[in-house]
RNA sequence: GGUUCCGUAGCUCAGCUGGAUAGAGCAUCCGCCUUCUAAGCGGACGGUCGCAGGUUCGAAUCCUGCCGGGACCA
């Protein structure tokens, strides 16, 4: 599922290998590793700059006591000379300008051409042991009451997205959802599916008491279990009984929502039960297991907390109670373990499962929460310090609320129970590809409106279709030249081999130098996880490829296809399927289809 | 009150983890269909990067303090 290796280097990184290897040779004294991990070799904001910008004379001048650019002017001596470059010059402060061979881009095209859906995938993510790190990615992990609604949209798919991005880049990532089948709400739903199976052995239950579950979707789960159980539950006792009504509706509720989720094309690798931490195994609990360790290591104690500042509310009472050392791990409280009932608190599991975690070998968790968690961060965090010290990370990504539009008018969010917009309405009206796209298209930390009307439009303002309609185009062509020009090879390694450097318009080189981009933005995204990254990318790719597209209008040489010129209808074959590639690539780690026509 | 996120063009937002003259889309205005899909493209207009300090060769980006908005906690 991963690959580790990079199938291809990028030209970013290799120019910065070759700087670092010049900058060693020069033997310069005071020189260390620290100060190497500062150069980057980045594409200029201008182009006009050059195709490559080095920064490694301005940020080692002055740690080195050295004048920028005399050691500018030592390391552009030797860059003159590496394969590829056509010229080398100090620019402003100290920046190395590179401008490379027309040819040099054909050679990268081959490589892109050559990796085919592979390129830009790997190299990122390795551990020290040279292995892919494991990562986990816990999101969604909605309660299981019901089928989901709109609200968790937005965690689903940026979590997914991020899940893939990573696994993209090179991590071994599970994708992890905790199922919430401990707490007092499964109790509640456990009673209300009760009622729903005296209903459906013909009782009258009358209205649904206060506080119960009224939905209509508990009725089959209740006639499941009439047909399956008859009337003997009824002279069951209690726990026997509650049991198994607990059972059948989280089993029930899980169906729906693992059907919601792949109707937004979600599937997560693991599904915890958050009740295998509470479940004794020779008298001890996960639960249990943890609060011995942790109480060794000086992380649990029996205290007092000082009272909330402010007014304090009616039910808080200055109590002993077991706790959690957690301030002294950054966060800004302890954390209390039990309740007064003597049960764990939902924080006791939260510790157990994270443990759970670091037990099953994952170096890096990451939690996709919304906005709501906020106040969670610290704990977590604080949670992973005192269990993994620095083996493990943990990270969490809040996404913040989605509001709803329809032709620019809010849509009215009832609050009276059960009248919600649900996912399966959202996607059924919109369509998978834009809901992902678009809750993609904006960074996870700051609010989204999105607008009905406007994700299903298909025009360039809407950027699902626009970067769909990009891979379609590809398509379109390469199909129409099996008509003009059937005799041509268009076999990978006829394209990967054709004669590149044919392609020297600025509009071709153009879109390869964005190609070239791409490991280092796939990279970036991972590093900083930001699958949006992935989404803006996309847009400004296929913009690019509409831009020259629409060129072959006034200078019609431009065109892709040359029935005249079959070498140079090979090339410009190879530079569409590497477009196409790339696109397919990006539009799977948002998790959207790439269409090879538009309908 | 505390935590946290946001503040960039008239509007909606990017901004590559400190780089050169801050970018897209929408809106407005002006252009481009005898074409492999005009379901598209080009151009013009538009900015005191909330404010004030600080860090350094260099700040929209990092730090501090304010101002304003959202979310949460109490």
């Amino acid at each position: 599922m991963t690959a580790a290796v990079p199938v291809f280097q990028s030209v970013f990184k290799n120019f910065e290998q070759i700087t670092k290897k010049l900058l060693l040779s020069f033997d310069i004294e005071g020189l260390n590793e620290d100060m190497l991990a500062r150069i980057s070799v980045e594409p200029p904001r201008d182009p006009a700059h050059g195709d490559l910008a080095i920064n490694a004379a301005m940020v080692l001048a002055k740690p080195l006591g050295l004048n920028p650019r005399e050691l500018a002017a030592r390391l552009v001596d030797q860059l003159k000379n590496e394969n590829g470059v056509k010229n080398a010059e100090i620019a402003g402060p100290g920046f190395i300008n590179i401008r490379l061979e027309n040819s040099f881009w054909g050679e990268q095209l081959a490589g892109i051409v050559a990796a085919g859906r592979n390129y830009g995938s790997g190299g990122v993510g390795l551990n020290d042991q040279g292995k892919p790190r494991k990562v986990n990615v816990e999101y969604v992990s909605a309660n299981p009451t019901g089928p989901m609604h709109v609200g968790h949209c937005r965690g689903a798919v940026v979590g997914d997205a991020l899940a893939n991005l990573l696994a993209f880049a090179g991590f071994d990532v599970t994708k992890e959802y905790v199922i919430n089948d401990a707490g007092a709400q499964i109790d509640v739903l456990a009673r209300s599916v009760e009622l729903r199976y005296r209903e459906a052995l013909g009782e009258n239950i009358g209205e649904i008491p206060q506080g119960l579950y009224p939905a209509d979707y508990l009725v089959p789960v209740g006639e499941g279990l009439a047909k399956k159980h008859g009337k003997t539950l009824k002279g069951m006792d209690e726990n026997a009984r509650m049991a198994i009504f607990k059972n059948a509706a989280i089993d029930a509720m899980m169906l729906l929502i693992k059907d919601d989720l792949a109707l937004l094309n979600v599937h997560h690798d693991v599904f915890f039960s958050e009740r295998t931490l509470h479940e004794k195994k020779d008298g001890k609990s996960k639960i249990d297991v943890m609060l011995d360790i942790m109480r060794e290591a000086g992380y649990v104690y029996d205290g007092r907390l000082p009272p909330p500042k402010g007014e304090v509310p009616e039910d808080w009472e200055d109590r002993e109670q077991t706790l959690f050392r957690s301030t002294e791990v950054g966060d800004d409280m302890d954390r209390p373990l039990m309740k007064s009932d003597g049960t764990y608190t939902y924080f006791a599991a939260d510790v157990a499962y994270f443990k759970d975690k670091f037990d099953r070998g994952f170096e890096r968790m990451v939690f996709v929460l919304g906005a709501d968690h906020g106040g969670y961060v610290k704990r977590l965090k604080a949670v992973a310090k005192a269990i993994a010290g620095d083996k493990a990370e943990l990270d969490v990504l809040l996404t913040q609320l989605v509001k709803l539009y329809r032709n620019g008018e809010p849509v009215r969010m009832s609050k009276r129970a059960g009248d919600f917009i649900t996912l399966r309405e959202v996607v059924e009206e919109v369509g998978r590809d834009a809901v992902r796209f678009m809750m993609l298209y904006r960074k996870p930390e700051a609010p989204l409106d999105f607008d009905f009307a406007k994700v299903t439009e298909q025009s360039k303002d809407n950027p699902v279709f626009y970067v769909q309609y990009a891979h379609a185009r590809c398509f379109s062509v390469l199909r129409q030249v099996k008509v003009e020009m059937p005799d041509l090879d268009l076999g990978v390694s006829a394209m990967a081999s054709a004669d590149l450097a044919q392609l020297d318009d600025e509009g071709e080189i153009g879109l390869i130098k964005k190609m070239i981009e791409f490991p280092r933005m796939i990279e970036q995204a991972a590093h900083s996880d930001e699958p949006h990254r992935v989404a803006f990318y996309l847009h400004e790719l296929a913009s690019d490829l509409h831009s020259h597209w629409n060129r072959g209008k006034e200078f019609p040489e431009l065109r892709f296809i040359n029935p005249k010129n079959a070498k140079l209808t090979l090339a410009r074959m190879a530079l569409l399927q590497a477009l196409s590639d790339v696109l397919a690539s990006g539009l799977s780690i948002i998790g959207a289809s790439a269409p090879e026509e538009m309908r």
